[in-house]
DNA sequence: TGAAAACTACCCACTTTTACCCACATCTAA
DNA sequence: TTAGATGTGGGTAAAAGTGGGTAGTTTTCA
C-alpha cells in the first residue's frame, strides 16, 4: 500500500531519491513512465507488466496512442544503494523536474511531481466534490 | 465503537497520545488522513483498505484528484509501547496542529482536530439544523 | 580513429530523522 | 492503599536522506 507524500530535491548528478516507504512495495528495479495531468508514474514490474498485458490484449494495433504514451516513454529503474533513481532527460522534461520533486503514494502505484506542480493542483481541488466523491462510494 | 473526546498535546519530538479506549479497536496500526473540514481522520487498517478498493475499483485514472486527496495525505501509523503516534509535518500542517490536539472517536473512525478549531466547531453548530436532522431519521 | 567530455555505477562520509527503549508522574479501580 | 494502566519526557542506536569522490564506460567531435 503505496501512501504518503515526500518531498526531495534533483542533486547536481540527476539523482532522485525515492521513498524508502516505498521500496518494498516496489521491488528491486521498476518501471517508470509518463503519465496523465503532467505528472509520471512509478509501477512495480509486475503491475506495469499486467497493465501492459491487458492493453495488448485488446490488439496490438488498438489504442495504438495510447501503447505509444505509454511504452515509448517507459523506463526501468533500479535504485542505488542510498535509495536513489535516474530518471533520463525525456522523462524529466515530460514533468517539468528540475530541482523540486515531489513523490506521492497512490494504493498501488506512485506519481512523481514538479513541486510547485503538485501544490497548485492541490490547491485547485475542490473539497466539496471530493467529499461527493467520497459519499458516492457508499462506504 | 469509537466514542468520547481526548485532548492531548504534542510533545516536542512531535509525538501524539491516541487515546488507549481506541487502541483495540483500531488495531495495531492505522491509517491517517486528511479529512474534510481542516481534521485528520484515523481509520482501522481495513476499513480503509476497503475505502480504498471501491475507490480504486471505479478505475486507475478515475477520480484522480481524490485518489490524490486522501492516498497522498495518508500514512500508516503504528502507536509506539507508550500509545503515541508519530505524524508527518504535511499532515499536522494539514489540520493546523501545532500543539494543543483533540481526538474525537466517530463510530468507525476518530478524528484528530487543532482543540481550538474543534472548540470553534462546535460552538458554531447549530442546535436546530442538528435536531431536523435528526428528526429526519425518522427514529 | 583517438582524445576529451559526459555519463553511470559504485563507493564512502556526514547530518537529520525516526524507532526503540527506559524512567517516572498521574490516574483509576479493586 | 496499592497494583496496573495511562500519559509525558528523554537517551540512544539505527535508518533515511544528502553530498561528493572515483573508476569505468559511452558519447561526442575534431
Amino acid at each position: 500500500m503505496l501512501l504518503g507524500q515526500y518531498d526531495y530535491s534533483i542533486d547536481p548528478k540527476g539523482r532522485l531519491n525515492f521513498p524508502a516507504k516505498f521500496r518494498e512495495d516496489m521491488g528491486d528495479s521498476f518501471i517508470v513512465t509518463r503519465w496523465l495531468d503532467d505528472c509520471l508514474v512509478a509501477f512495480p514490474k509486475e503491475e506495469f507488466q499486467q497493465m501492459a498485458q491487458l492493453l495488448m490484449s485488446k490488439g496490438i494495433t488498438k489504442n495504438r496512442d495510447v501503447q505509444r504514451f505509454l511504452f515509448a516513454a517507459a523506463t526501468e529503474v533500479e535504485p542505488d544503494k542510498q535509495g536513489r533513481i535516474l530518471l533520463p532527460a525525456k522523462l524529466r522534461e515530460h514533468a517539468g523536474l528540475d530541482k523540486e520533486v515531489t513523490i506521492i503514494g497512490n494504493m498501488n502505484h506512485a506519481e512523481i511531481w514538479n513541486t510547485q506542480a503538485w501544490n497548485q493542483r492541490q490547491e485547485a481541488m475542490d473539497t466539496e466534490s471530493i467529499a461527493q466523491a467520497i459519499d458516492a462510494l457508499d462506504f
